[in-house]
DNA sequence: GATGTTCTTGACTGTTTGGTCAAAAACGAA
DNA sequence: TTCGTTTTTGACCAAACAGTCAAGAACATC
């Protein structure tokens, strides 16, 4: 009788739900992060997950709601790393950690950062909100921990949200721009050992900028 | 007699042309910046153009047609400040002036650098042939530059590659997630000395992270 | 001002798109 | 097996889409 799709005062989701629902998210990322919310059909993600367009909207009611399912599932990930940098723990130690995080979220889930890029290109109208009070707010709390360590002198000074756009920027990248490194390097970037490379790089440019001299 | 966006031996162009076809390219770098090539459509870049439909057909046949031509433009741009690195000069002083430039790029046309990466983001299929050929030629000769430069000990041992690639990432940041950080930064953002903060900010990190100790 | 050319657009076409619906198929508990 | 529920889909619809076309409006050259 209920439609599986409310949102609310959900019941447990029968076995089918749970592989259908997987099924159609994970199509969606590929999709909507290669297309954007506009160039993205229904039909593609429909095919992608290996089912009819009818059916998919059985689950979803609207190619926004798709969306949005996909873009949340994605917050959460990329939000996480930074909740663990820690004030107490030593300064450029705690960056590496964060570098390394960002770095695997990068390489695991290509997508997904791809998908949010795509959302913040486009003027960010589905997540304004996340980026301008939960984003903002943690992001506030994490400057004033390296503003703290510059103050000690145990990091040169830099600007800390500056500092915190550059590893975005750097880390995603690899993500993001995937398709270009591949063109640039071509054979290399699909090489074995070029993860740990790329990070082995970002770290020494990093830690090497943010300790004082 | 003969259509104005004819691509060989071309005439000398109206000033009617010349005008409408900014007026065309343009918007398309708008739309296109925000939505990507599937998602722009041809009536809104035609309202944002200010004419109507068929008249920007007239101009250019097709979608695709107007893409690469929108994408085009903005390549050479792209390209530009790369060329200026001198092998001759001082290893410190040839980074900060190319970031410098780079930084201004992101600041001046930042729908440009947006188009850019969605068409990466994409997969890059329209410029897949001139990142594995042109780009990958001047990026490996400067690359090159760089190298020796780390070898004469002059600059802090980083792979060179991975040091342009974070250029690339941090500068085209400003640009591609502006959305982002003007929610993170809220007012701040948008204050006059904001671009010369963030430059400032972004060449220390740099400049500190590949000067040798 | 006559005339050939360039420019512009309303009306249109065939296709794709997001979304609906009714009915069939598969499922699950008894 | 029975029967109510969940899941699936072919057929369909209206709107949006890229692109066409013929004819009119503006322009330039004489």
């Amino acid at each position: 009788m209920d439609l599986p799709n409310v949102s609310a005062a959900d019941e447990v989701p029968t076995r089918i739900q749970a592989r259908n629902r997987e099924a159609i998210l994970s199509a969606g990322r590929e999709v909507f992060a290669r297309h954007g919310l506009r160039g993205a059909t229904l039909d593609e993600i429909a095919r992608t997950a290996g089912m009819s367009k009818p059916n998919l909207l059985y689950y979803f009611r609207r190619k926004t709601d798709l969306y949005k399912a996909v873009l949340e599932e994605v917050l959460a990930d990329w939000l996480s790393p930074l909740h663990a940098l820690d004030p107490e723990g030593d300064p450029v130690e705690e960056l590496r950690r964060y570098i390394v995080a960002k770095m695997q979220l990068s390489n695991m889930h290509p997508q997904a950062s791809r998908l949010f890029a795509g959302e913040i290109i486009a003027g960010a109208p589905n997540i304004h909100g996340f980026l301008s009070t939960e984003l903002r707010d943690i992001v506030a709390r994490k400057a004033r921990t390296i503003e703290a360590w510059v103050a000690q002198g145990r990091l040169a000074p830099i600007d800390p949200h500056h500092l915190i756009f550059a590893i975005w920027a750097i880390t995603q990248h690899y993500a993001d721009f995937d398709a270009q490194i591949r063109a640039v390097l071509g054979d290399r970037a699909g090489r074995p050992g070029f993860r740990e490379e790329a990070a082995e790089a970002v770290l020494g440019l990093v830690l090497n900028g943010v300790t004082p001299r």
